[in-house]
RNA sequence: UGGGGUGUCGCCAAGCGGUAAGGCAGCGGGUUUUGAUCCCGCCAUUCGGAGGUUCAAAUCCUUCCACCCCAG
């Protein structure tokens, strides 16, 4: 008899990864969880709720039997993670820290981690799928499609994912609620965890200006009128609608106003409404792209994309910019508040093909 | 100071004698492992102030106040 295959899995304290955990003893294997602490908390509520976590996945893993350990990563995070986030931010963009966190943390640490508990897989409560093709591993989408995740998950690297298992990718999430319930486990009814891990209850704005001084400037419609005064355009993202406090303006329609674009450079924050020019753009470029299975990816291509998490497929045309080293990327439809520093992530299908960084809308 | 105009929720804006539309903003909730978007709910016993006419006024009259134009 040889020994079963030994899965470490990414216990968060939440129904998901408990299910999966519990799936993964199902199947026969010889399952262990980690418990991973990202983010060392500055105030009490944020504890609260670390504690809380840890404390369900705790109770989960004495119901299914199986070992809890805890790590954590909080330095890995902040420097891996967190840094890149505020730089991005410093920059005018709006980065997507939990794709990074997936690439830099869960995928990577934690993978060494596992490792060194002699693991030979990972495992997490991601709704997405892989699949074994010949000698290389593909990302697919999961099979609800209303919660699949592969767009977080397209930035992690082939071998990881060869060493990743999960469980979740073929169920819907209304089965997982089900199963959680049957099992009498804690966390049954417990709310989906949403927003980034470190901000908790905070308003994003406000989590920002700790870390990111006011640079207070003038809003301005784009035909020019003055609208009145933003924070700092840091604070903004394109195609926002609230937090702006714009009301009714004579001579204007009587409707929502939405960030269009940051004047960088005469710091003013452009304003326009539903239908003006600068809301949808056809194009853009995009740097960075790494393409799961192509280490050498085609000059130009054809695939479907999402501009942003949960956003419908759109298809588009790539080609590639031998001046900038950058991509081109063309939609047949325009795209609502393209935004740079968020991820392209790249589809044919079911396969997640990879992603790059949103430069600029053209 | 003459002549004209305007003052209704934070903003825009209906109403013009019958007992305060709507939109935006804001707030609350939902959707969502980013930021956004989106969806739902809440949001003026009161109409610049004071008198008066009327069964009844934001709507008519008087007066005061404020602001905006054109004169000067």
């Amino acid at each position: 008899m040889t020994p079963a295959t030994r899965v470490i899995v990414g216990m968060s304290g939440g129904v998901d990864s408990s299910i999966s955990a519990h799936l993964l003893l199902q199947q026969g294997y010889r399952v262990e969880g980690l418990f991973m602490k990202n983010w060392d908390e500055d105030d009490g509520t944020e504890y609260c709720t670390a504690m809380t976590d840890l404390a369900d996945a705790q109770s989960v893993c004495d119901r299914l039997g199986i070992r809890l350990h805890t790590a954590n990563f909080a330095a890995e995070y902040w420097d891996s993670v967190f840094q890149h986030f505020l730089a991005e931010y410093r920059a005018h963009r709006t980065p997507n820290p939990d794709v990074l966190c997936n690439r830099e943390i869960k995928f990577k640490v934690f993978l060494d981690y596992a490792d060194a508990l002699g693991g030979e897989y990972i495992a997490t409560g991601h709704y997405a799928r892989t699949q074994q093709q010949e000698n290389q591993t593909w990302l697919l989408k999961g099979l609800d499609r209303n919660k699949d995740q592969s767009y977080f998950l397209h930035q992690v690297p082939e071998a990881a994912l060869r060493r990743t298992l999960f469980p979740l990718g073929e169920l819907h999430k209304p089965q997982v609620r089900a199963l959680a319930a049957q099992l009498g486990l804690v966390n049954k009814d417990k709310r989906d965890s949403t927003g980034i891990c470190f901000i908790g209850e905070r308003r994003f704005a406000d989590f920002l200006k700790t870390y990111l001084p006011a640079q207070p400037g003038e809003m301005r419609s784009w035909k020019g009128d003055y609208l009145g005064q933003h924070q700092g355009l840091m604070y903004y993202t394109y195609g926002q609608r609230q937090g702006l406090g714009v009301g009714g303006v004579a001579g204007y329609p009587e409707q929502a106003w939405y960030v269009l674009e940051k004047n960088i450079q005469d710091n003013i924050l452009v304003l326009g409404q539903e239908g003006d020019p600068g809301l949808f753009h056809q194009a853009l470029e995009m740097r960075d792209l790494v393409l799961i299975n192509y280490p050498d990816p085609p000059s130009q291509f054809r695939c479907q994309a999402k501009t942003r998490y949960r956003q419908p497929d759109q298809t588009c045309q790539v080609n590639y910019q031998a001046k900038s080293s950058n991509w081109r990327v063309d939609f047949a439809q325009p795209q609502r508040a393209i935004t740079p520093g968020q991820y392209l992530v790249l589809y044919d299908g079911d396969h997640c093909l990879g992603g790059g960084v949103i430069e600029t809308r053209l």
